[in-house]
DNA sequence: TCGTCAACGTACCGTGAGTACGTTCTTGTC
DNA sequence: GACAAGAACGTACTCACGGTACGTTGACGA
């Protein structure tokens, strides 16, 4: 059996933010747009490990409502996720010249990947490296990979494609993870390296 | 206060492997190599999630055994990556035909990557997607590109050669997740399309 | 014989994900 | 106006898992 009200009263200098019950004037307390940012503040300070409850918190809100708004952690994993391939999307194809020679355009595309995720390290390490379930992370590499797969078909066989494009975001996201958790060079270093490679794999490290 | 001894003897139907104490002719129930073979058994057999707990039910032992011969889920995560990286490294290398040319050395150590997972697909899971730390993930990655990083400092500057190296890998790494995951083409297939694109880059698709 | 210490297993603790339940307020209906 | 139904909350719980405290058993030297 639980107690509430008048016994809890004369306690209430313990910061408890709300008493339980539908708010006054029946709107909810907080949508999910303001909800995903306070989990964006939450994981900006957390990083990786993150919790539930930090997000919760960070909200001014209890759990329950965390899970009713975003659902469970492996949702908002993917919800932060979109949050931050619409950006780096954003920041990567915004950037590219599409008159300019093919090697300059992915020279423009991975300075904008490299940008976008250092400029927001916490999500991309919760996102990227929280410890979610495989299958999570198998849906993200998919959609984050799925714009440069349609974009291969057009030369290669589609699960040909797939491959070769999950192959370029499993370098960029592997390097850029590692970087962002010990950096072994500047940025600009990075990006040349990343491109070069990318563009003319290791055959040009042999000749 | 606990109580153990005669008041439990009892109920030994129900499964108690052994009592407490020191065992019988003093020597160790069990030595590190066997402790690890028995963490493979069960990584083998639940993948990615595979607790503490059924390691230790696996090696027939209490927890605090695997803890003191193995160390804490971190330490058993590098123990079984080092396992898989020896094991790998043998398909790897040894496949290698050092006086072919240099794309069908490429093929055969790409080959010889792909099979040695796929025959350990459980501990590859474990050790790649458990939900680790991320200094672990790091430490582990750097390891594994290190040799390929050494070979490439001829042709280019360390951080360069880091670079490079870290990119192969995680493009490697995370292919064969995903594909392990959900296979989307043949073993054939897969190694095809990732030793053309890590040999020739993406500078093949565009002309 | 007896103390000491190595090698165990059981039962516990703390933390974090996810949920049950009781409370508060709105809204529709007599 | 009273009242039932239901929406929206927060508290406090359960459960699973990583990690540890503690008491027990047996070897071995004094």
């Amino acid at each position: 059996m639980v107690r509430y009200g008048a016994a809890m009263a004369p306690t209430a200098s313990t910061a408890t933010r709300r008493r339980p019950g539908r708010p006054l004037g029946g709107q909810p307390v907080i949508d999910r747009t303001a909800l995903i940012d306070a989990a964006l503040a939450a994981v900006r300070l957390s990083g990786a490990d993150t919790t539930m409850d930090d997000i919760a918190r960070s909200a001014g809100v209890g759990k329950p409502v965390v899970y009713r708004y975003l659902g469970d952690r492996a949702a908002v994993a993917e919800a932060l996720s979109t949050w931050l391939t619409e950006r780096v999307n954003t920041a990567t194809v915004g950037a590219i010249d599409t008159t300019a020679e093919p090697r300059h355009a992915l020279r423009d595309a991975v300075s904008g990947f490299v940008t976008a995720v250092d400029a927001e390290r916490g999500v991309f390490l919760y996102v990227n490296a929280g410890g979610h379930d495989v299958a999570v992370w198998d849906r993200l590499l998919r959609a984050a990979a799925s714009p440069l797969a349609t974009l291969l078909t057009g030369v290669h066989p589609p699960a040909s494609a797939l491959t070769r494009a999950m192959a370029v975001v499993g370098a960029l996201q592997v390097c850029l993870t590692a970087w962002v958790v010990e950096p072994h060079c500047t940025n600009d270093q990075l990006v040349d390296d990343l491109v070069d490679v990318l563009w003319s794999g290791l055959s040009a490290s042999v000749g």
